[in-house]
DNA sequence: CGATAATGGTTTGTACACTAATTATCGTAC
DNA sequence: GTACGATAATTAGTGTACAAACCATTATCG
């Protein structure tokens, strides 16, 4: 009985500092990646590209949990800014073939110094971020297992 | 020196994971929340008002960690349907006092279901949001830390 | 072969979220 | 008592984020 007084009061906590968490770090981010022309999703985008392209947009869909209705408009930005080029698969005309321009690897050096930045800033320990990441994917595993 | 690869590989991972379990957890509130009208901020800002109201927007933004330029169309759509009025403090013109309509009392109980059920989604037993909850909390404590 | 279903992206509409600029009010110092 | 800095909220502008409707292209089946 008080156990069920526990679980709601700390589900509350929980919804509220995932939220907050969230915000607070992607803030952390911003101040460095806005001189390189880039909000935190679109240097999402950059680091899957940088790891491996060209990828679809249903790819990027995948890798980054995002929906295509949002990245459309968001790699039309990318690539008014010069960082990536989005092209038609010349085998599949449905797909579309993002890939980098030399803009968008040069950027890859740039970018590198951002994550010491932030471990830096935020000044916590391997173990603490650790533990945090486990945490995270073990909520995020839950919460796609509901999604059918 | 390989522990600082480590760190910022696990950065990298961090931040996607934050976003990610962010976004798929509030995902998880929607159907939940839709029935009664609400989205996640709308239902944070109630819970905050449930708690302790009336509470200026001043309040609710150091509460939520919202800014107020977030909250004001956030709070004129909740009055919109009802739930809450919005009235200039007598003391102080400046601030608005932001209290709950009969209906929006009424909501409270709707709302006592939301908790139980996500909890019962998510699958996850009560040591694994405690731990979730310590991580997000140092991670606020540290992201904010930064913020002057 | 041709109608039809499925797939991959885009568009539209609503709602955050933040920064910066604006407006109204208050408190204080002169 | 009036000018002035500080405070509280709103507005404007840009950029996510998702659902639903839409469109073009490809695959499939009769």
């Amino acid at each position: 009985m008080s156990e069920m007084v526990d679980l709601l009061k700390l589900d509350r906590q929980v919804c509220f500092a995932l939220a907050i968490a969230s915000r607070n770090v992607i803030g952390l981010y911003r101040p460095l990646l806005e001189p390189m022309g880039l909000t935190h999703p679109q240097y999402l985008v950059m680091l899957a590209l940088w790891e491996r392209a060209p990828l679809s947009v249903k790819e990027l869909s995948k890798l980054l949990r995002l929906d295509p209705g949002t990245l459309s408009p968001l790699l039309k930005r990318l690539e008014a800014v010069g960082y990536i080029r989005r092209r038609r698969d010349s085998q599949d005309q449905r797909v579309l073939a993002v890939s980098l321009t030399p803009e968008g690897h040069r950027l890859r050096g740039e970018a590198e110094k951002v994550p010491p930045a932030i471990v830096e800033r935020l000044g916590m320990n391997l173990e603490e971020l650790q533990e945090l990441h486990r945490s995270l994917t073990q909520v995020i595993a839950a919460a796609d297992g509901v999604h059918h």
